[in-house]
DNA sequence: GTCTATACCGCGATAGAC
DNA sequence: GTCTATCGCGGTATAGAC
């Protein structure tokens, strides 16, 4: 929901979203019972939108560092595309656990061990250069996700529009290079 | 302070302010005509703390590979020792500017723009790899913010105290590598 | 299912006694 | 400077008419 996203947990009234949907507040209670479950919902419904899509890009056939190519860009676009939903997560993340039904860390966790396999994998047979796996995977998610969390403080530092076309393609494309200096020099 | 780190601007009352401090809601209004006020203050505290820090460590005479090793130290160390900063800064972020006195953007960009100049200056004598040197100043920016920022999240996914000595160590070291992997090879 | 009406609480803020 | 008392507002939640 972009008004969670935007304006956070706290800041967002039942009002405002009964106003978005179009429909009064007490009906809102209806549907759900209450501000936390409607809340948990929400964000249930979007990590498992985040999970199925980056499922995808690990079960590429690639390797090396073509499939860490793969998996950045799918990534990239996800959060591009739900830049909201990078607000949310971060929301949730600084926040900790408060009004949270599902706990994101140990749904990622699956993925997160495969990924940390992998890594291990390449580092061993020499493709990469070696580097703990778990923190360069928490390196990568925080480059990908504070240029759309952190936008505003982005377009103050830059005077760009963080999320326009131009930005988007240069941030890729550093991000990916970055890495790709970083794992294969 | 401590309550709007941990809970956001919303979602710390006057009254919890008053409790932590030991006097009464009212009183606590005697001394800031209002709540955006007090926070503006609180904030603008924390921000030029930081800034006196980031520019002890800026001057340092040291030049290539190892001003930007003391630099990444130094922050880490502030960051290590703030970690309800880190949770301050990342929710102005993400709120954009509402309720924020001082944009953070403006007052840091002098120095942001003094690092640019450097890694310019570094990259065209060869001493780091070609890269964009301000998405390369916001890469580093999140990978030293994210841990603290998102730590409850961390400690899910790894299992442990990500503010611990051990843990903190651990990742000082990674961030270090992976930076002069990527700059110097 | 959606509405109106209402109860109840906690918020930020003001006024005035001490 | 700190307190109590109070106001007005907006929040979540419930009950009942249609």
């Amino acid at each position: 929901m972009v008004l969670f996203a935007a304006n956070g947990y706290e800041g967002t009234s039942l009002n405002d979203i009964a106003a978005e949907v179009g429909i009064r507040r007490s009906s809102l209670l209806h549907h759900f019972p209450s501000k936390q479950i409607l809340y948990g919902e929400v964000f249930e419904q979007l990590v498992s939108d985040w999970f199925a899509r980056l499922g995808d890009a690990v079960i590429s056939s690639d390797t090396g560092w073509d499939k860490a190519e793969v998996v950045l860009n799918a990534g990239f676009d996800f959060f591009a595309d739900n830049a909201d939903y990078v607000c949310l997560v971060r929301r949730a993340a600084l926040d900790g656990s408060t009004h949270l039904t599902v706990d994101i860390a140990s749904v990622l966790r699956p993925m997160f061990e495969k990924s940390v396999a992998y890594f291990e994998r390449e580092m061993a047979a020499g493709t990469f250069r070696r580097h703990d796996p778990r923190q360069l995977l928490i390196t990568g998610y925080g480059a990908l996700l504070s240029w759309f969390s952190d936008a505003a403080f982005v377009e103050g530092l830059l005077d760009i529009d963080p999320l326009g076309p131009d930005a988007l393609a240069a941030r890729r494309e550093h991000v990916i290079g970055f890495f790709r200096a970083a794992l294969v020099g």
